[in-house]
DNA sequence: GTGATGTGCTTCGAATTCGAAGTACATCCT
DNA sequence: AGGATGTACTTCGAATTCGAAGCACATCAC
């Protein structure tokens, strides 16, 4: 973190090692993505985000509300609700209001949706070992686990609407047609 | 350590090192693709899907067909059509028979396609450059290349269909029709 | 207490994706 | 040739996603 130019972010070209690697990552991560998804589908008639809901009530054991269940997962409301509503009616979670909060649902998981994770998960792993992990060594797993960790907390903490990054002095207007 | 090369690739659950590595991979792809997705949607009217294609025909300077345009984009040929349809609808694209093989489809770039794809790619590598490639040195991003073309190489080559999850047992044979 | 603002979630509509079935052309086998 | 198989692409229907608008509750200001 010692040499960060503050123009790199400006109009500068990806230089074509950067355009590689862009390339090789956003179509990795789409196969990849894609055969997690079948593979989930055929053994478990899940959808990934379903699965990622199911695993993240796994992991925290008590119950979340809507919002900290979508955090991370969709990118909208909209869609947990329609997901959470079919993983209800597939009786792998339960729907009930916050004694706290009144205004806010909370989701746990049933029985039947624990042991549906149990029964997709070593799939899952054992595609995603198959896939990403057999082509690499344990140095590679470590550096893109550095890596990506990174860029991830990165991102997290950039604003997520496009509301005035920073005043933009000079040129943002978009001349539309 | 001892490894056991056979046995990797069985049910042998991944190691903390290897899901944090995981997890922080797809969520910050996701994150790229969906911050990516809004701009191009902003600046150009376009999804990515549509960025994707545009910058395929423009890259390779003759026209090509339907199934050599999808090859990493879309996963069935059916969303490709749909595409191609609103991107000829929209003027960016022209179909035409093949003079070789006259049941396939041969698209090109109009005018407006160029113009469009050098209107939105500045914007399109901003945004990969904040949000990727801030975070990281010169070598994080030759690693990140090197592991992640290793990856697509090896996805690309192992068997797209998820046939035979288990030794065939039962029957796969289609006595029907 | 009453009103104004903010938060949590749910309809609703539009756009996209995929898989299966169908059509048109090409190629191979006898 | 003539027929069977394979390839290229296009409808068609089902499922998913997001954004905008709306409703219910909470919190803050006065």
């Amino acid at each position: 973190m010692t040499e960060t130019d503050a123009q790199r972010t400006e109009e500068q070209p990806l230089r074509p090692e950067e355009l590689g690697t862009y390339f090789a990552l956003m179509e990795a991560v789409s196969l990849l993505q894609h055969a997690v998804e079948r593979h989930l589908r055929a053994e478990g008639d899940l959808s990934y985000v379903q699965f990622q809901l199911l695993a993240r009530l796994a992991g925290s054991d008590g119950a979340l509300t809507m919002t900290e269940l979508a955090d991370g997962v969709v990118y909208s409301r909209s869609g947990l609700t329609h997901q959470a509503g079919l993983l209800e009616k597939a009786g792998l979670v339960t729907r009930g209001p916050s004694p706290d909060d009144h205004r806010a649902t909370l989701v746990a998981l049933t029985e039947a949706g624990r042991e549906r994770v149990d029964q997709v998960l070593p799939g899952h792993v054992q595609v995603a070992r198959r896939l990403l992990f057999d082509p690499l060594s344990a140095q590679d797993v470590e550096s893109l686990g550095s890596i990506m960790t990174r860029v991830r907390d990165h991102m997290r903490d950039l604003p997520p609407r496009s509301a005035a990054p920073r005043r933009g002095r000079g040129g943002e207007q978009r001349a539309n047609s």
